[in-house]
Parts: C-alpha cells; structure tokens; sequence
DNA sequence: CACTCCTCTCTTGGATCCAATCGTAAGCAT
DNA sequence: ATGCTTACGATTGGATCCAAGAGAGGAGTG
C-alpha cells in the first residue's frame, strides 16, 4: 500500500533472520497503531509492501499468532487482536507478579549507577512526553521507548533472561502505543506515573526488597487498570472493516 | 520415517486447524521423548511422516520455534533446544513464582469438591507412578499427565486464562518426560512429590493464602532444582547427531 | 603428510501454481 | 417482496519448483 518497503535491505547479514525480521517489523507497525486494531492482514498485501513472496510472510504470521498478537481464522485471513477489558486486567496481574518478582531479585544486584540511569529514564520520559503533551506535532514515539525503558532496565537488571521474555511476551500481546497516549494526553497520569517510578527506585536504592516488589506490583496493576480502561471505552469502535 | 500418520485423520473439523495440529503432535513427540534433545528436524521427514507437503511443517515449526523448544539455524534445520542448567532454573523460578500466584488466588475460589479432586489426583499419580516403578513395561504416560493435572487444575481454578497460559509456555519449553522419570525411578522423591502436593492442598483447604504460596513456591522450585540437576548430567550425552 | 580449495550433495528458503473455502451478490422461485 | 439457491470473486492453504547456503569428501599442491 504505503511503498515497497524491501525488507531485504535491513539486515541481510545471518541467512533467514528474513521471517523473524518480517515478524518483527509487522509487529512493530501493530505496536505504533499503524496497523490498527481488528484491521485485517492480507497476506498479498504484505507481501508486496514488504517486497517479498507470501511463503515467508505466513511463516510470520504464525509467529505472531503464537504470540498471542493477532488471530488466525480459517480462511478468511488474520486479524489484529482486539484484547477485551477482562484480558487486559488478567494479563496485567500476570505480568505485575512478575514484575514485582524483577524488581526484588533487581534489589540485590542493583548498582549506584544503575540506579541513576532509572532516575535519568524516568525524568527523561517524563520531559519528553510533557514536550509531546505541549507539542502533538513531534509525536515521536520517543516517549514511549522512554516508559518502556524504565521497566526494561529493572527487568534486566534482575539477571533471569527467563523473567524478561516472559515479561516482555506478555506485553507484546496487547498494542501498547496506547498506553504511551495516557501518559501524553492527561498530565495528572503523567505526574502520577513519575512518582510511582520514582518510589520503586527509593525502594531499589533503600535495598528494601518487600517495598520494591509491593510499589511495582501496585504501580503495574494501575497501569493494566488504565489500558483496560481505555479498551473499554475504545474497543468496539476503533477496528475499521 | 515410522510411518504415514496422516495427520488429516486427527481433527479435520476446522479447516487450518491442520498447522496447529502438526505442531502440537511435534511438540507432543518431543516432550514424550520419542523425539529426543538435540535431534534434528528435518522438514521432508516430518512432511512425509504426517503425509503433508512441507509447506504447513514449516508453518509448525515457526510456531515451536517462538515457544522456545526448538531452535532453527538458517540453512542447516531446526533441532529440539538442549536447555542448559541455568535456564531450567531461571524459568522454575519464573513459574514458581506464578503457580504460587495461581494458588493464591484459587485459595478464595476452591471447592470442597475441586478439593476431592486435588486429592484424587494426587494419589492417583502417587499410585500410577509406583505401578510404573515396579513394571516398567507398563511406561504409559498416565503418570505424567497424572503429575501435570495437579498443577494444571490449580491453575484453572485460579481463574486467570493469561496466568494458565504463562505457566504452560514454560512448561512446554522443557520436554518434560524427563521429570516424570525422576518421580517413577527415585521411591524418595516420590514420596517427597507426594507429601509436597499434601501441603499444599491442606493449606487450599485451611483458606491459607501464604502458606498455599509459599508451600508451591517452595515445591516448584524444588522440582526444577532435580529437573536442572538431570539435565546437568545427561545433557553433554543424550543428543543424537 | 598436511593443508587448501573445489565440487558435489543435502537441506532449507523463497516464489509460484493450483485447489479449497468463504463471502457476496445476483437470480430465481414462492 | 422475501427467502433460498447458486455462481462468481477474492483470499487463504497446500503442493511443487527452483535458487541458495552449508557441510562433507576428495583431489591437488606445498
């Protein structure tokens, strides 16, 4: 539709890093909003955006429907997911469990340094998304990487590869460019979502595990209560057929 | 290579269902063991074994290998994941984690009946798997499914699709009939699997809700301590090449 | 004798072809 | 006019074809 955008170009390097990167990109563009939700995925029209053949761009949509992000019906093509309230809320109960998990093994291998950089990423994604606020027109999803950033390094920081991909496959699920929205349009989420970071690291840099794990279980299921309300407001009417 | 399956037979209700159903009857060969760690997967043998083309054996594996349980390298094919030691620990801490969330919540949820059968369950697997101790001729993976119907029970009643679903992503990453092997060979363990599953019951049924964690936390992680400790020892030896 | 390079083969990866299925809509009958 | 049937268009699904990469083995040379 847009243009052919030649996958091939990006990164040729190691063989058939082709599917994943496809997968990859199309989710991305699910990510953003650019493919909305409950939009269909044809696959020829995938398949000429992206200057391939349709062969591997089945193979990712596979991919991605066993991550959970789109749905694959018999023979009337793939749709973008749309996540209902109840799913949302689910899943951020999950995913705040683990959090809170991330941020207590993070409690004892936390570095000084460390900490600063949480403290830079969440004044940084507290500025840029306030500039967005101000300024619709640089809506960078910089502001976004910034929010994820923050909870990106604490899971990290935690050292289980395992608890990251969990955590990261369940945000994967569900469009989050979203989520990013609240943060930008309300300045009273904004400043609250700060504070809530800013107390998850006190807790890290007190070393007070239990108070770690209990402000970043809190601070994630308020998040999952947000998107969850915001799909619910949202769902039926933003998938265009 | 054994023989035409024909994978048609199964459930042909669906139209594509028939990708799905490649992959879960993979999957199932390789946490039975009839699939070993470390084989590789050829797609033309596959194809020919469910007497399709290779065309949806492709689809499957992309799905596999998004879950994690088997890994595809460009150009030489795809092979069942050899965990190391550490991610068999890294991932039993994730699901210890989340099983005792599961417990938790089925704490205020549970029946008196869903009790009985926590119970029944649990003999049934503690008998299965001593039957199959002293007759190993009688190897039906009855106890195995026995041992998975405790935890998967609790996790139903937990009420939380996205935690059920979590947890058993873990699960299938690590072919498991390993850890079945352990509760049929060692009389111990058996026991101690056994007494384990007790507690946590009791503490269900005394309403408990930190003990029910704790009790499955302390459980879980102890099941994946002897599932890492196998693969420690076998894991240089087991794959065929 | 060892090392390098070349070729040959085996397997995967992408493109293309044809069959199967769903949705729609036109046509027919009541 | 409404309901049912049927035919067509569009799209996916499976099979097949050809190209490309990786490994093994052998020949040739230092």
């Amino acid at each position: 539709m847009t243009q052919t955008t030649d996958a091939l170009t990006s990164s040729n390097k190691s063989g058939s890093a082709l599917v994943d990167d496809l997968a990859s990109q199309i989710r991305d563009r699910i990510m953003t909003g650019e493919i909305p939700i409950g939009a269909q995925l044809r696959q020829a029209e995938l398949a000429s955006n992206f200057g391939v053949s349709r062969t591997p761009i089945r193979e990712a949509l596979r991919q991605l429907q066993t991550g959970g992000l789109i749905e694959v019906l018999p023979h009337r093509g793939a749709v973008v997911r749309v996540p209902a309230p109840w799913e949302v809320r689910e899943s951020y109960e999950v995913r705040a469990e683990l959090e809170a998990l991330a941020a207590a093994r993070a409690v004892s291998r936390i570095t000084r340094a460390q900490i600063d950089d949480l403290r830079g990423a969440n004044k940084e994604m507290f500025d840029t998304s306030a500039a967005a606020a101000q300024d619709p027109a640089s809506d960078t999803p910089a502001h976004q990487q910034n929010n994820d950033l923050f909870h990106t390094l604490i899971s990290s920081i935690s050292g289980n590869a395992r608890l990251t991909k969990t955590i990261d496959d369940i945000n994967t699920t569900f469009p989050r460019n979203v989520s990013a929205q609240l943060v930008v349009t309300d300045a009273r989420h904004r400043e609250e979502n700060f504070q809530e970071h800013e107390r998850i690291i006190d807790a890290l840099a007190a070393g007070d595990t239990a108070q770690a794990a209990k402000e970043m279980r809190e601070h994630v299921i308020k998040a999952g209560e947000q998107l969850a309300h915001w799909y619910e407001q949202r769902s039926s009417t933003v998938f265009h057929g």
